[in-house]
DNA sequence: ATTTTGCGAAACCGATTGGTTGCATGTATA
DNA sequence: TATACATGCAACCAATCGGTTTCGCAAAAT
């Protein structure tokens, strides 16, 4: 069972959830309103962003308040950060080639 | 078939492969070198990327070097937005329930 | 006390996934 | 020209995925 934030983001459904569940808190039942799948089917993913650790429950009496933890969708974040090094080491080596460029026209 | 980004960066190997080829172009056997995987195998997660406008090929020869088009990746940044957003609008409301609270206390 | 409501869990099903094997094709090399 | 190499592509397979149906269990409502 591959469980990791990539592979949850990667349902279209799952995606939408989470940005509804962004502005607020929000029951399974109102959550699958929103959508054409069935509670059960939601329920579903739910469970998986849960496993995840980007949701987190609050019940009240017999309804159960799903929540986004905001700070799990910075490890997305931190792992597009390595492609923003690596872009930064190259700008700078393309610097260093049309220096050196500029000097060699000067000889 | 799905083919979106965010289902291209699920697969772990796939993650990896774009790590390899953000620092230079490579060719599918040279990748293939860096992982457990067959080179039919990596040849086929190539086309999946390739299919999400995430690689770009060079031929030479009878080589085919792969690269990344990073520009591509920044769908999933601007997708990240939407909670950064979300995000600032939570601290705004914070901040005025905080201020209205003061101004109560005053009274 | 009985019924309704909100929910999770399990069983099942067709579609998709990631992998392998076996080709076909085009390019270098002997 | 014959051979070795680099690669893509199609066929196949077990595992996983997303969905539905059915059930059981509590909490509310009647």
């Amino acid at each position: 069972m591959r469980r990791d934030i990539f592979q949850a983001i990667a349902d279209p459904t799952r995606r939408a959830i989470l940005v509804l569940i962004a502005v607020h808190a929000m029951t399974p039942n109102a959550i699958a309103e929103h959508f054409d799948s069935s509670r059960q089917s939601i329920s579903k993913h739910l469970r998986i962003l849960s496993e995840c650790e980007l949701l987190a429950q609050k019940q009240e009496g017999r309804e159960i308040f799903y929540e986004l933890k905001i700070d799990k969708m910075k490890e997305i974040d931190i792992w597009l950060d390595k492609f923003r090094k690596i872009m930064e080491e190259r700008f700078q080596q393309l610097d260093e080639i049309l220096l050196l460029t500029i000097k060699n026209k000067k000889k």
